[in-house]
DNA sequence: TAAAAGTATGAGAACGTTTCCACAAATAAA
DNA sequence: TTTATTTGTGGAAACGTTCTCATACTTTTA
């Protein structure tokens, strides 16, 4: 019942610790005939190195932390998944660490990578604690971010400073809409700072003034759009269209919307970003903003990877991910604009 | 830069290795001083135990695999949410293996909890593959799984053959629809083989035979439910009535009939199964039955833990799962039904 | 033919913990 | 006082690997 030993595999076969070790491995010499018998006794015992002797070992630990806001909006499924498949491939393993988009938890999940030893970490914030930033440069592992520090050269992955959601913004204001509110995370998360300050600097280009009760921030989930879309259906004057931090959020909104009657696009459009598939099959289906979860992952573990494997060890990198405009049913035009 | 070791600790403080280790595991006698000394010397070492030494030693790893077929769909990530938050807060790490719906990938699963030597695994089979059940019970760790064995004595948590879609299509048949088709999942899969028993069950009772060509499966995808939709769409003659397996298919069913101008529930009626977020919020709103995600988490872990701590040796457990509908706009009642 | 290079194996020291054991000092019980 | 018991400490052997060395036999090279 036990779990074999590289001591039983060598006493199995009659051959010393250290050679069966060798052919395992694949390193150094070992003699064919040896190792037919190695393979034999490997077959009949079952034998399975034991990681944490090996880790312990060779001080590497073949886990990369991947930590994530929350893992119930389906872009950082997608991340997770993707990541998943490569990592396994090449014997590694994601070990996936969801923060429910709590701030106290993000620093856990920092400390948690030291301590598990991981080799990486894919660190995708939404708060910008600067504990974090310190341990993780103490810790002195690889790490990429999905946000744009100035004070740490991390590798990053990142869009301008709420890029998406100012492309949203723009498309809003070409529709010709002039009132329009804004939808947000976190209040005192980053992500959601960054953003709202890329909404403003749509409407500001075009010399829009947005009240501040049109400004609604509590967190990335349904619930708080749901809550968002309860308190805009309230109001006594309404903006004609909305900018919506995430898909997730957009949901949230359009589903208090339906609720209280209130018709999308034709009294209230309404913008999302991330592209996730639900947006695709929502009443009305949702304009938003493409953010690839797949184009994250692939360039985030080839970065990661290169710096595991010490094939790159130069100035820290910065990746622009690309955001596209998908305009869908929820939003409609209100006067033609000129355009650009 | 490199970390430090309980050897650090002990020339920094004067005290032997021994003592430092009994301090920080707060085992054995130490002394208020010699404590002191020890906690100044941890703290500024920066000191965190090596989890792989730790493992090795005691053969514990502290670390729970969770398998899932299909981390996109909420159902599950809510499951590893609520494991998540119970497993940090007793030292415990959960690992998750997403198999995206891949008979193999369960395989490869079930011997990677092997490798990594995972004290416990909850297994979340949609297939119920022989050579997996060999591993598990030859690895003789805790298991705990979503389906009921015969051969197998683990500790269970299900719902009898197919009673989530025997409640939806009981649900179509009182509302007087006799035209009823299934959308399942992969054809091969175990749950989509009691999900299909289910139904079958529910029209035969009423003496209904339903026309192979009702009955489509492919897997538990959005994308698998929209092409469903799509073929159900073509047909010269259709149910008035569509069962999916569960929510996500059933999202694709609507987002394909949405695209044919084939109206829900007007023209058809359509039901899901796990009641995720998202099915409150598509057009229309999915009549669907419970699966509490959260109650499977909640005793899983339980049902786990008691195992590995050897609370709990005895016979494997049952527990049934609650299912209950839900009903919402995505189904119509065609004629009255005399009660049960 | 001697030296160098290649092939094949095993002994044993690490890696960072935990834990059993021995010992000593202090305290309590007889 | 003597004998137990409690409290505090350190030495050293594991846990299952990897890897450097040392050794020995073959083959090639000069």
């Amino acid at each position: 019942m036990k779990k074999a030993t590289l001591k039983d595999v060598s006493s199995r076969s009659g051959v010393s610790v250290s050679t069966v070790s060798r052919y395992i491995n694949g390193s150094g010499y070992v003699d064919d005939k040896t190792a037919r018998c190695i393979q034999e006794a490997v077959e009949e015992l079952n034998y399975k190195p034991n990681k944490f002797a090996q880790s312990l070992k060779k001080d590497a630990t073949q886990q990369i932390v991947l930590i994530v806001p929350d893992i119930l909006n389906p872009y950082y499924a997608v991340i997770f998944r993707e990541l998943q498949e490569r990592a396994l491939a090449e014997g590694y393993t994601i070990v996936l660490y969801d923060t429910a988009q709590r701030e106290e938890e993000e620093i856990k999940a920092v400390s948690f990578a030291e301590e598990i030893g991981a080799d990486g970490i894919i660190y995708c914030s939404i708060y910008k604690s600067e504990e974090c930033l310190k341990q993780l440069i103490q810790n002195g592992k690889p790490v990429i971010v999905n946000n744009n520090y100035k004070m740490a050269a991390f590798d990053t992955l990142y869009s301008e400073a709420g890029n998406g959601i100012y492309i949203s913004a723009r498309h809003l204001l070409k529709c010709g809409h002039r009132k329009i509110g804004y939808v947000g995370g976190n209040p005192v998360s980053d992500v959601n700072i960054r953003r709202k300050k890329g909404f403003l600097k749509a409407v500001e280009e075009q010399d829009i003034c947005v009240p501040e009760d049109w400004i609604f921030e509590m967190d990335f989930s349904m619930a708080a759009g749901y809550k968002a879309g309860m308190y805009f259906a309230s109001l006594e004057e309404r903006p004609t269209a909305l900018c919506a931090a995430n898909d997730i959020i957009a949901m949230g909104l359009i589903t208090a919307f339906n609720e209280r009657r209130i018709k999308i696009p034709q009294d209230i459009s309404i913008t999302g970003e991330d592209n996730i598939e639900f947006s695709k099959i929502c009443r009305p289906t949702l304009t938003t903003v493409e953010n690839s979860g797949s184009f994250f992952a692939e360039h985030a573990y080839r970065l990661l990877m290169e710096r595991i494997k010490k094939v790159y060890t130069g100035e820290a990198r910065k990746i622009v991910c690309p955001r596209e405009l998908i305009v869908r049913e929820s939003t409609r035009i209100i006067r033609e604009e000129k355009g650009e």
